[in-house]
DNA sequence: TATCGATCAAGTGTCGACACAAGTGGACCC
DNA sequence: GGGTCCACTTGTGTCGACACTTGATCGATA
């Protein structure tokens, strides 16, 4: 689909909203208060500039974004359906914490269902695919050259997406996305540590190559083994920092 | 807990509307209008009262609680989360369907998800686990010999909280409890065919073997092959009547 | 008679207002 | 000086109102 419409494929860096709004299933209705001040919060809390247990009380959102209170309840409602915000009765809302064991969960289950899409979309990938599937690779080897972290992180993400679609089971996908929002913050700033950024992508290189061969078997074991390299990065990341 | 508070443990008839609010994570401000309105339409849709694709629009609703708007717009967003309403921008929410694809998709996840619980649940079950597990499975017997498919459909629903309650995977119990909402109209009305009541029993007799068995792997096979045949009896019955 | 457009009722998305609950700070007491 | 109670402020949950959109009805036109 994207690759028909406009863009000229490559070059244009990566909109973290746009990903965003797709992870939270915004993308009609992309214009109503509700998505955009979703969307802000969000992003906000992915990339680091709101974090957990900072205090989301809704008059104060209503202000920031020149709108009634009503809207910004929808979307603090939303952002709680998908974990990143924690609302407990006639008390402020906050954006939600991740201790490790949460992490673990989450990773836990993450790990087999992103196994079960690599053996799905091994499966029904079609040549198309791999080759879209390949012009993602090729940008994130550029983005790993120049040691951008964004780029090749949302790039990464984007990637996913694509794995999920081919995959083409909808619940699987909804249920993918839902903990990606939860881990993109933790994803994100453990891609920085290290040689992690390197690992990362061979890892895909290799998924990209058992995908391509159709090994359905081999590609829900790599990628079930890269998620939990993922998750044992995030883990050290989060130890260290303790 | 419960068996602590105040119940005489059995004869009290399971209600719908308990379960329903711990499915819809309600229980806490279950007073306010919004969990209300959330759990009466949750309810309909899984008893049947609303079918799918039946106008959910909210001025009607409002009017039906004499309520004002707000709270049942929050409460239709909050179905939407779990699946069983599709809101669409501009246009009238409504009660949400499940094609039989669908329902083989949500299936697919499901069985892997609860043989993970069963997995888990194996491993870490205590005595006084499987003993009020036990307890339930007495009362499913009963219901069973007095051929009562609700008590049996509701304590199957309660039983299926506990398991995941000794899982110990709170990711894991509300990614179940969301794909559950979705599949409980499917659920309660396949047990009503023909031998399907005892045939779940059956199942449910042998899954609490393996679990007091502490046999983990028997107990992930024997819920995975139960919801197998949890979905083949749904596909039958959609079919049949179509 | 069938098609198209204007008209109009019904519903959505958002707003500002209100009562009540929760948090905050100071005054008061020991 | 440290703890307790009470007023005041801040925020939640809900309400009724409004402009704009959607879909339905009905008449005009070919």
């Amino acid at each position: 689909m994207s690759e028909v419409t406009a863009e000229p494929v490559s070059d244009v860096p990566y909109d973290p909203t746009g990903e965003i709004s797709r992870l939270l299933k915004l993308e009609d209705r992309r214009e109503s208060a509700v998505a955009q001040i979703a969307v802000w919060i969000a992003e906000g809390i992915v990339v680091g500039r709101l974090h957990p247990g900072r205090d989301l009380n809704s008059v104060e959102l209503a202000g920031r974004f020149n709108s009634s209170r009503t809207p910004v309840r929808e979307a603090l409602m939303l952002l709680e359906s998908e974990g990143l915000v924690e609302i407990k009765a006639r008390k402020r809302p906050r954006v939600a914490s991740f201790p490790s064991e949460r992490v673990r969960e989450i990773y836990f289950v993450r790990r087999r269902l992103l196994a079960l899409v690599g053996e799905l979309a091994a499966q029904r990938a079609t040549d198309d695919d791999i080759a879209l599937l390949g012009d993602r690779l090729a940008r994130m080897e550029r983005a790993v050259e120049a040691g951008d972290v964004d780029e090749y992180f949302w790039c990464h993400v984007d990637t996913q997406g694509h794995l999920q679609r081919i995959a083409s089971n909808q619940i699987l996908a909804d249920i993918l996305d839902s903990l990606a929002l939860r881990t993109l913050v933790l994803r994100h700033t453990s891609l920085g540590q290290g040689e992690r950024l390197r690992e990362s992508f061979k890892d895909q290189v290799r998924i990209h190559e058992a995908l391509a061969a159709r090994d359905s078997e081999l590609a829900a074991m790599l990628l079930s083994r890269a998620t939990q390299a993922a998750l044992d990065a995030i883990l050290e990341m989060i130890e260290s920092t303790l």
